[in-house]
DNA sequence: TGCGACTGACCGACCGGTCGGTCGGTGATC
DNA sequence: GATCACCGACCGACCGGTCGGTCAGTCGCA
């Protein structure tokens, strides 16, 4: 049964997947061991090392993983929304609930990454790319729709972003308030920063929590 | 002569700190080489051991020494303006600009430090806290004033933040505008952000160059 | 019997930190 | 002003722990 066999093969892979993204986001990439992800797997670093062939390319493997799930829900609640506008905040609003939920997660995402050195830096320029044109999309939309000012979108998308990465880790390193509870705030100040809110944009629900 | 001795203590130390910098800022912490530093410096590595106990000491020397000049630098355009938002705005375009001008600076601020792992998350906190309440200040005066809305004005000085920090991580990695050259559209959306503009505001004028 | 999955002992490069030693200068003593 | 004790600054060979990666061997299934 090569099928079956197939199937088992992507499972240990997820396993494994699973155990490295608790113990690089507890520890960050340099502190991480691959021999501490053998142990939560149940597996030893030679099985490990079969199925990758570094821990560069596993922690890479994290990273697009996580990348990939928190995008397309943060697409999904865009595509929920009834206005360009209302999709921006939706999208974003899924990611700050996302983060706030899962510590872990976060740290990952937002730090744990730059400890890998330099070698890091065109992988974390595609994953943050990845969220920006998510949020550039919208503001597009919203600009051809006249809800927001004449303005660069690339750059507008960035400094979204930037804000949420910041109040993140502002969370995760001073023990700040969750970035949850500053969403509203958040939005109001990132709307008002594309010029939105011409007449009055009505306001836009919460994403409903589902588990990840 | 206790005195030009001491003089010479703290000269040498100077010395250490400006080649520990660059070491820093081109590898990250745990990638940069304390003979490095040393070869750099003239110094064996004993020496350096002389005047700073463990390399993680000396790396927080820096990153305090960079800290206070931006910071200073960042409070002395705001002193110049003459109106509270202008003086936000101020403190802003000054340290985008010395980022601008100094790569180095801006990778050792702005990532390098997350390479130490988690025994950097609260000196990261503590300078991202003293920026953030730089421009804080200059919200408060300005909510004050009525220059601007009600609002959260510690968030607020975050958004800014943050927003710097991804323009200006964007340009390191991926090769984006120099910060200086998004500086005044970025400075028009964080001014927007926070309800500015209200009559009209004067613009700011860039701060002059001066070398760092 | 062949092969894919997995084991775990082992390797060796790497690097922060140590420590015995050197040396130029300084100041007290005669 | 010569001698000497002393000291701070610095040297650099060396140590020792760590950890990513390897590989010969095992096991079970088809």
């Amino acid at each position: 049964m090569s099928e079956s066999s197939a199937r088992q093969r992507i499972q240990t892979r997820e396993r494994i997947l699973e155990a490295a993204e608790l113990v690089f986001a507890d520890n960050g990439y340099h502190d991480a061991l691959v021999d501490e992800i053998g142990k939560r797997t149940s597996m030893s670093k030679g099985g490990l090392y079969f199925h990758f062939p570094s821990k560069e390319e596993l922690f890479f493997a994290v990273m697009d993983r996580l990348a990939n799930k928190l995008v397309k829900r943060a697409e999904k609640a865009a595509a929920k929304a009834d206005s360009p506008i209302a999709a921006a905040e939706a999208a974003l609003g899924a990611v700050v609930s996302a983060l706030s939920r899962q510590k872990r997660l976060a740290r990952l995402l937002v730090t744990q990454g730059y400890s890998m050195g330099n070698a890091f830096e065109s992988k974390r320029a595609e994953i943050f790319d990845r969220f920006a044109s998510v949020i550039r999309r919208q503001l597009d939309e919203a600009q051809k729709a006249g809800q927001i000012d004449e303005l660069d979108t690339g750059l507008a998308s960035r400094v979204w972003l930037g804000a949420v990465n910041e109040i993140v880790v502002h969370w995760l390193f001073s023990g700040g308030p969750s970035p949850s509870e500053s969403a509203p705030e958040l939005k109001k100040l990132l709307v008002a920063s594309v010029g939105g809110n011409r007449p009055e944009s009505k306001p836009v629900s919460e994403p409903e929590v589902v588990p990840a």
